[in-house]
RNA sequence: AGACACCGUCUAUC
DNA sequence: GATAGACGGTGTCT
């Protein structure tokens, strides 16, 4: 009895963790833009709550802005930096510039392989602030082979760049 | 009368001079290699004849090779030498090679500033030799940055090359 | 250290 | 067909 109720408070939150899908896309590349995320809130195995989906627009952009801009604004969504994170995205842009490349232009002052500036400097800014003190996993998924999560990202990011194109601002 | 006589010898070829935009491609550097050149002869403002367009390929080469290459089978093609001409390229290797690094490499008798051979001397000398007795002016001009003959000459080079790769000999 | 060019690869967006 | 971005490299010179 007295053995149950000691794992009792630490299990509160040792099983939760957030899942985070990702995209973006962009009419023209540059041109207006739009992302989407869906973010899935776990206890174990089992739901907390309904996913909660965001989305939005941006007049003038690319596809690769828009890629990072999503993964931003789902990150901030999610206040409580003591759960852990896994965020998913076809951007292989996003996910390696999240790992693996981070190092190298850290070490490079801020510049690519070929000596030329790192672009989107201030987004990746963003982003490793809101990684800090935080366990986030990254995981390239490939683009529309059936992730539903992945699918579902797309298809927010589409659908407010469509309501863009159409005005409803 | 006999003044408008008097001109008209002169005036003839007075106005006439010749625009060669050249570019070289290299599929793997070193690899297999194309070139393209675009020739255009005018007469004051309006062309004479229709622009004239060369390449080729060459089985082993590199890309500075390719690009030296096509100024000298376009400056060939122009067999008149009392016409001016205008070479345009977007390799600095090329611009500065016929201008700036000449003087030095004759006064140090073929070598680099850091002491080692001159690379491509044939080429060069082939080169230098289509230049003598010539009004030749070299520009160098930004590569894929919207030179329209620039933009020609690569499509011929790349063009040549990948017939050569699908085995069209 | 700098400059220009030439590729090779990958992903995404159109 | 084209753009947005990154990685890896060579050919050449100052």
């Amino acid at each position: 009895m007295s053995e149950i109720n000691n794992t009792s408070p630490t299990s509160l939150t040792f099983n939760r963790r957030y899942e985070i899908a990702t995209d973006g896309a962009c009419s023209g590349n540059p041109g207006p833009g739009g992302w989407g995320a869906r973010l899935l809130s776990w206890d174990g195995s089992v739901l907390r709550r309904q996913p909660k989906e965001l989305s939005g627009w941006q007049e003038a952009t690319t596809n690769n802005e828009m890629e990072l801009f999503a993964a931003i604004r789902a990150l901030r969504f999610l206040k409580n930096r003591t759960i852990p994170v896994t965020v998913k995205s076809d951007s292989q842009y996003l996910i390696k510039g999240m790992t693996e490349w981070r190092e190298g232009w850290l070490a490079r002052g801020w510049r690519t392989a070929s000596g030329e500036p790192v672009k989107n400097g201030e987004l990746w800014l963003k982003l490793y602030e809101l990684v800090e003190h935080r366990d986030v996993t990254w995981t390239w998924v490939k683009g529309h082979s059936g992730d539903p999560d992945n699918e579902r990202a797309d298809a927010l990011a589409k659908r407010a760049l469509a309501r863009f194109l159409r005005g409803e601002r």
